[in-house]
DNA sequence: TATGAATGAACGTTCGTTCGTTCAATAAAG
DNA sequence: CTTTATTGAACGAACGAACGTTCATTCATA
């Protein structure tokens, strides 16, 4: 019994060598600028061996596509923990933000993006990540006007869209000139953010 | 003379069907999902004359990259005509809001964001496009500010960044759901920036 | 010994690109 | 105005390389 699973685990990590290597191709050079060949190379496994883990390219780039989603889960776990709404929101605009501005990220999203437009599966995918994210920024709006007797003057789920698509824009430009968003950017980010949710 | 112009007429009719073919198979399929056999064929003319307009698939990507400059400066123009500055953003907010919630322009946007990362000419010409639009709104944010006697919060430049971001946000959205943006989303995009250039 | 991981040659396509050729439009010569 | 020479647009077969995928086979381990 000890031994099949030693098989599992053993597997189990090629899996993920397999999936990781795939990740860093993508982001190097495209999803279809990639080949197979291209993984297996480098992963350091031969190419009828890759097809042991994955029915085929498009399986890979799902599960690549994915990987977002798990990581953003990793992000609503830490803000559940806080129990005030204000403090909730800021720390996520600061880890959000982080996130975003590793350019690996910024670079897979953006082939995420383009390619969500023509796949179905990665498109529903990331739909659905998105409205995930947009309910818990949306909740925090809410609580803390609540708290503080106001009605907000645009809508919670509308807001919390701007968010993230601020962050997002300010991130795709940094990652673009290749080096982290100035410090007087960071703090126009925090500014513009509070002016949204501020009545 | 009369024959002389009277063929050049008809060759740069052929290269912009080339042109407009082209953008057709990149919004569909992808720049790298789209084969030149695809565009010869769609366009109607023969493999090898697609060769006797274009250097190669590269160039022919680049040309398409750059079509939005050109309609980018038609807004600009537009623009230049208004001499409050108040009214000329609301005006651009407006106008700009409409071309890139066109599903086509934001599909092609997101493909040429992605290629961007890797392409250095591309991204070159993409980012030089962005800064001469940032350049604009800030200068409008900055008069409005003058004329108000007020010192902006956000400065110019960021949040000329912001209200692109949020713009464009608002219309990838809208592209994915496929249908227009709702009303009262494009209402609160118009709250949202009029809340970033209040003081 | 039995099982599943691992291999890489091979298959059929498709890709971007080249090239020799055809043919109609233009310019030059009579 | 005819006739002839020149141009360059248009074609599609052909090229070599690379693609995703399959499969018979080998190897290691439980």
């Amino acid at each position: 019994m000890i031994a099949r699973t030693k098989r599992k685990e053993t597997s189990q990590a090629r899996r993920q060598l397999i999936v990781e290597t795939a990740a860093a191709c993508f982001i190097e050079k495209g999803f279809h600028q990639t080949s197979i060949r291209d993984i297996a190379r480098r992963a350091g496994i031969s190419l009828g061996n890759l097809y042991n883990y994955f029915e085929n390219k498009t399986a890979l780039i799902a599960e690549i596509a994915m990987l977002e989603a798990s990581e953003l889960d990793v992000l609503k776990n830490k803000l559940s923990k806080i129990t005030d709404p204000a403090k909730a929101l800021d720390r996520f605009v600061s880890l959000y933000t982080d996130h975003c501005c590793q350019q690996e990220n910024s670079v897979l999203s953006a082939e995420i993006v383009s390619e969500s437009f023509r796949s179905p599966d990665i498109g529903l995918g990331f739909l659905q990540n998105r409205i995930e994210l947009v309910t818990v920024i949306a909740d925090l709006i809410e609580k803390n006007a609540e708290r503080e007797g106001v009605h907000p003057e645009i809508a919670p789920r509308d807001c919390a869209e701007f968010i993230l698509d601020l962050i997002e824009g300010l991130a795709e430009r940094s990652a673009f000139k290749g080096i982290g968003p100035a410090r007087k950017a960071t703090k126009a980010l925090k500014t513009a953010i509070q002016k949204l949710v501020s009545v």
